[in-house]
This record gives C-alpha cells, sequence and structure tokens, in this order.
DNA sequence: AGGAAAAACTAAAACGATTTAGCAAAATTT
DNA sequence: AAATTTTGCTAAATCGTTTTAGTTTTTCCT
C-alpha cells in the first residue's frame, strides 16, 4: 500500500518543476514550448511509476468535478431507470460521472438533495422535480447551477426543460378508447395536484372525450399519493365492484399504476378487456407479454436523455441556450396491445 | 451570483481565525474550548451569510469523499435497480452519495470504472462484479479501497461478499419443477462462462435432478450473451418447435430471460404452462400479475444491501472484518405462481 | 509576588493540482 | 558585439478546508 504518488513525486525525480509535469499531463505542453524529449521523459516516469491523477485536487482546483447530477422520484421505477441508464452512457462518454438521487416525490427530500449536490460542486443536475411550483428553480437558475429539467415542468420557468406532449398524449389515449367504443372511463393518477405530467395528461384525455360529448365525473378522477398506490388502487375498484359501477375503461397515468392496477383486477378475478379495458401511459418491455398484453402512450426515453443531456452539456460549458430550446416537447405514441381491444 | 462565502470570510467579518470557524463548524469547539459566547457569533454569522462549506476542498483536504460507488451490469435491470435503490437509501442515512455505474457485463469497462472512482477518491465501492477472475479483486485488497462484492464471487477471493445462495435456489427449482412432473427440462442462462451466479444455479439445479435420476442434456443448457438475449432465445425456441422437441419446462436465470423467454413463447402462441412451464430466477413485481404469473426464486433484495452496506461502511470507518463475515450467503425462498403449475 | 495551570484563541502548514508571470540560455538579427 | 527574439523551463500563488503546534491572557495556588 506504498504512499500514492503525485505530480510532485514525478517533478523531483525527474529534476524538473511541477508545472512542467502538469503541461504535459494535460497536453498543453506544446503551447507552452516543452520539448519533445522532455515531454516523452514525463510521460515515461508517469507510466513508470503508475502515476493516479488526485482528480479531488484538481476538481478542487479548478471548481470542476465532472459529475453530474440526476434526480428522479423513484430510480428503481423501471421510466427513470431506463432515463438514468441512457443518461449514464451519455455522460461517460463525454467524461462525467452520474450521481442519482431518489426524491420519493418529497419536495423537502429534493431541495435538501440538490444542496448538497451543489456543496459537492456538481457541474450540472437532471432533475425530474417533486418540487409544487416553478419558484426553486427560478432561484436554481439565479445561482448559475446548470441544470435542466425532464419530464415535469412549470409555467414560468426560466430553466430549459425536456418533456413529452402530455397533453398530445392524452388525447391519443382518448380518441383510441373512443374507437374502441369506451365511455364510461375512468382515470388514474398520482397526487400531488401540481405534477405537470398527471394533470396534462388529465386534461388532454378530457378535452378529447369532451369533442364526443364525454364526461367524466369527478369520482372517476382517482389520484393516489405515491407509496399509497396499491392500497388506493385495491380500495377504489373494490368499491366499484361491489357497487356493480365499474367503469368500462381505465386510463393509468404511469407505468407504476398500470401494473398495480393490473394486479388488483387480477385479484378480483376481474377480465381485461372483457369487463375492464386498460390503457397505460408509459410503455415497458413486459407489458408486451403481459397477457392480455397492455395498450399504452410511449415516452421516447432514449430521446428525451439526449435532448436533456446535451442542453446540460452545453450550458455546463458555458454557451447560452437559445429561447427556442427551453422548453423542448417532443411527441408521444400510441401503442396498441390487446388490453383496449374487445375481442 | 454574488461570490462564494468562505470559512475565511465568515472569519473575517467577526474578526477571529478561520481555525476558529472551523473548529465550530465540526463540533470541535468545545473539545478545544472554545467560549460559547464565540461559538454563538460564528454559528449566527454563518446563518446570515448563508455559508455552505465548499465540499471538494474538505474532501480534498481530508481525502474523503463520502461518496461510494456501486457498480452493477446494468441499472435498467429491474434486480439491480432495486439494490440500488435500497443502497441508495442506506447510504443517504449515513450522510454519504451513491455513484451508479454500469458495466454491461464488460470486465474493461468494470475496470477502468473502477480505475476512474478510485482517481476520484471514492471511499468505498459496492461491485456486482462482470470479472472473469478474483485477481483484480485480491489486488483491489491489496490498494485498500474498502469494497464488497454483491450477487456474483470468486473462490479465492479476499474481498468481503454478500450473495445469495444460488445453488440452493437452483435445487429448490428443480425439486419444485420435478414435483409438478417435468423431466424434460431446459435452461436459459447468460454468458460469459465464469458468472459465478449462474453456475451455481445450473449445479445446483442439476444436482437436485440428478437424484431423481433426470439428466439435462447439454444442448438444452443454453448461455446467451449479454445483449444477445432476445435474439438467441427466439433462435432456440424456434429450433426446438420447429424439430418438434420443445421442453415441458424452462428455467430461466435471471429476470430479463425471463421476460424475453415469456415474450417469445408469446409469439410463438405456446402456452403457458400447458405447453412449456417456465421458472424463472428473481422476483420482480410484475411477475405476479403476468398472465399466467410467473413461479420463481425470489432473493432478498433489501437484506443483501443491508448487509453489503454494513460491511462497506465498517471497512470505511477502518474495522476489520472477522473471517466470519467475510462471505456472506442469504437464504433464498420459492414462489410458486400459474406458470408452474398444470391445470 | 512569582510560578504553574487553565482558558481562549491563532499562525502557518498541509493536501495536490493548475496557472500566472517571468527568468536564463540559446539563437537570431542588426 | 550588442540587442532582440525565441526556446525551454520554473517559482510561487492559488483554491478552501483541517490540523498541528503554539501563543497570549487570565486565573489559581503557595
Amino acid at each position: 500500500m506504498g504512499k500514492k504518488i503525485s505530480i510532485d513525486d514525478i517533478a523531483k525525480s525527474l529534476g524538473v518543476s511541477k508545472t512542467l509535469v502538469s503541461l504535459v499531463l494535460n497536453n498543453k505542453a506544446d503551447k507552452h514550448g516543452i520539448s519533445p524529449d522532455t515531454q516523452k521523459k514525463v510521460r515515461d516516469k508517469v507510466k513508470e511509476l503508475n502515476y493516479q491523477p488526485n482528480m479531488l485536487a484538481r476538481g478542487f482546483r479548478m471548481g470542476k468535478t465532472n459529475t453530474i447530477g440526476v434526480l428522479v422520484s423513484d430510480i428503481s421505477n423501471r421510466f427513470y431507470s431506463r432515463i438514468a441508464r441512457s443518461i449514464e452512457d451519455l455522460a461517460w462518454s463525454h467524461g462525467y460521472t452520474v450521481i442519482i438521487c431518489s426524491t420519493d416525490e418529497d419536495l423537502n427530500k429534493e431541495s435538501e438533495q440538490i444542496r448538497l449536490l451543489r456543496d459537492r460542486k456538481l457541474d450540472g443536475l437532471i432533475i425530474s422535480t417533486s418540487q409544487d411550483s416553478a419558484e426553486p428553480f427560478n432561484k436554481l437558475v439565479d445561482s448559475g447551477l446548470p441544470h435542466v429539467l425532464i419530464d415535469r415542468t412549470f409555467e414560468g420557468m426560466r430553466s430549459p426543460s425536456v418533456s413529452v406532449d402530455n397533453f398530445a398524449g392524452g388525447r391519443l389515449a382518448a380518441r383510441h378508447l373512443l374507437h374502441q367504443g369506451y365511455r364510461k372511463i375512468a382515470v388514474i393518477g398520482i397526487t400531488p395536484d401540481h405534477i405537470s405530467t398527471i394533470n396534462d395528461r388529465i386534461t388532454g384525455f378530457q378535452s378529447a372525450l369532451a369533442e364526443e360529448g364525454v364526461i367524466i365525473p369527478p369520482e372517476w378522477i382517482i389520484k393516489t399519493p405515491f407509496g399509497e398506490m396499491d392500497n388506493t388502487i385495491k380500495g377504489k375498484l373494490q368499491q366499484f365492484y361491489q357497487a356493480g359501477a365499474m367503469p368500462e375503461a381505465i386510463f393509468t397515468l404511469n407505468n407504476n399504476l398500470t401494473s398495480a392496477c393490473m394486479l388488483n383486477l387480477r385479484k378480483l378475478s376481474i377480465d381485461i378487456p372483457g369487463q375492464v379495458a386498460i390503457m397505460g401511459f408509459d410503455d415497458v418491455s413486459f407489458f408486451s407479454f403481459t397477457r392480455p398484453s397492455i395498450s399504452v402512450i410511449a415516452q421516447p426515453i432514449e430521446r428525451i436523455s439526449e435532448v436533456a443531456f446535451d442542453l446540460l452539456l452545453r450550458q455546463i460549458e458555458g454557451s447560452k441556450i437559445s429561447e427556442k430550446e427551453m422548453s423542448v416537447k417532443l411527441p408521444v405514441d400510441i401503442v396498441i396491445r390487446e388490453s383496449t381491444i374487445k375481442s
């Protein structure tokens, strides 16, 4: 466990200054007219002593860590773990490391995490936020920490954001269900009430239904707290079931809700789509081989990650983001499978 | 975007030394006999100026980052994302941040990542390795970087490890399938050939079958490269199908394999468990509501994370890990659902 | 009163890199 | 041969903390 080799050790053992070693290591040697011979000597010695730079010292000096943070509500949620994975790959290919934080839809936890990541001098953040207003992010903008919001945004935000067209997604879902002849439709989302994705999906959905004169009664727009999903859904379904007033279709607004809903319908031995059709939001590979397979609105996960990372990187590198790119909205797709098709 | 407040600013504005401020901030003031009055003054000023410590500087000075790394083959794999999530929670509650890296079953990528994380002076690593021998880890032990291996281990390893009893898991699966009357059974795992979990599951499985005189022909022990799963499985199944030589049951050795297998059997319209039974390894919530629901060997994910994090933390804090704890093996459970039960 | 002990605080070094400003020797120009 | 430029290199400052080894002042003891 020999002591760590520093740049000073290299310099001393060659009888040169550490300035020189540093310049060589940073490929600035030519610019400073260091002779090729000397450069080679340095590089050889670096290999010989197996020198590994202390990134902490470098980061400290340069005020840069080559690390970005990714904040999502739950990394074990399939949607976010795929986002995280894509970002990780992009980050590594640009020399960045990724710190992932799960916020559990808790806005205080999220603030705390942002504070800590800022103290650690991360170079930037990609955030699917749990905040309930734009304000914390406007502060973040003022503080100068590069960041990009994904998935969820707010009106009046000055941060760059990448999201999908949730309103259109809601409409696609509605039109498909209408086309299949469903009229009595329930919607399941999550609380709290300010989550933009959930709200946009619902309003989009309602707008398309309204065009055909279909109105969803308020008690069929269900919102469950994160962490209570399973119980809430179980309760609601039982309630509908016992009242003999099952909806003909249910639109579940994220992949966990879809799963929870499927599970509880199965427990009640309710046939899908015979008795109730299910339309989900967010595709997950296994939705294609459940029986019935599940129709969903699918988000372009890779694309979201690419655009967000690009936007972040450009901020880190100091360029200004043009007004047009401040709020990127990507299209969604509908994937029609068995759960919405009456046989 | 006012300049960052440093400990020096606090000191100057109060007319005291920065030593004093530092001592107060680190709760070492009492030990050094700083008067309560002064302490209060410092703390008040810290609040007033909204001082935020520069963790990078601190980490640099102390040689400690309060950050650990988690290396897994793919964070978007449900098993690993749940492990990562558990570790993340434990880490935060102990003041640590987590960096997650996906190695893609690529041993060079993994080495590269370990090197980089070491340069960044991470305090420790939790690794589900893609290496093919114990050797790199014995080096890691010598280098003094605290780490714990999870999931996969090797013989002759000097690193602490936490894994499940994969051999017993294989046996449980075999006995259940035998008990259900299946004899012609195929196994699907992943390459490369040195992955301990896969091998232990297979040998356990074979050992229990052998006790009943059942031998699996070599061509029914299938291994697919990571990243080729879907194609390999599709090919093999088609081959069996066309040859009219379908196995009665298939034992899939991780959750992705299980998913891929289900998907392709569906595509071929092969009834589960009517024509082929499926027994998986690793439980994932949705296996309980697919139709048929899927029988699996389930690993205690939270427990693995807890034990691994505890082992890591104790190393970071400088205690020695006793011989007995060097290689923790946790029990698995069998979860019997519809995919293995003939109706 | 003189010396020892205790209380309250501080100066300066250290961590390992990057960067600024500049020096000495050699080569070139005049 | 003196002046200038170029080439090749270096000393020292800097980043923001923690920590070591004191120092100064006050209190206490005899």
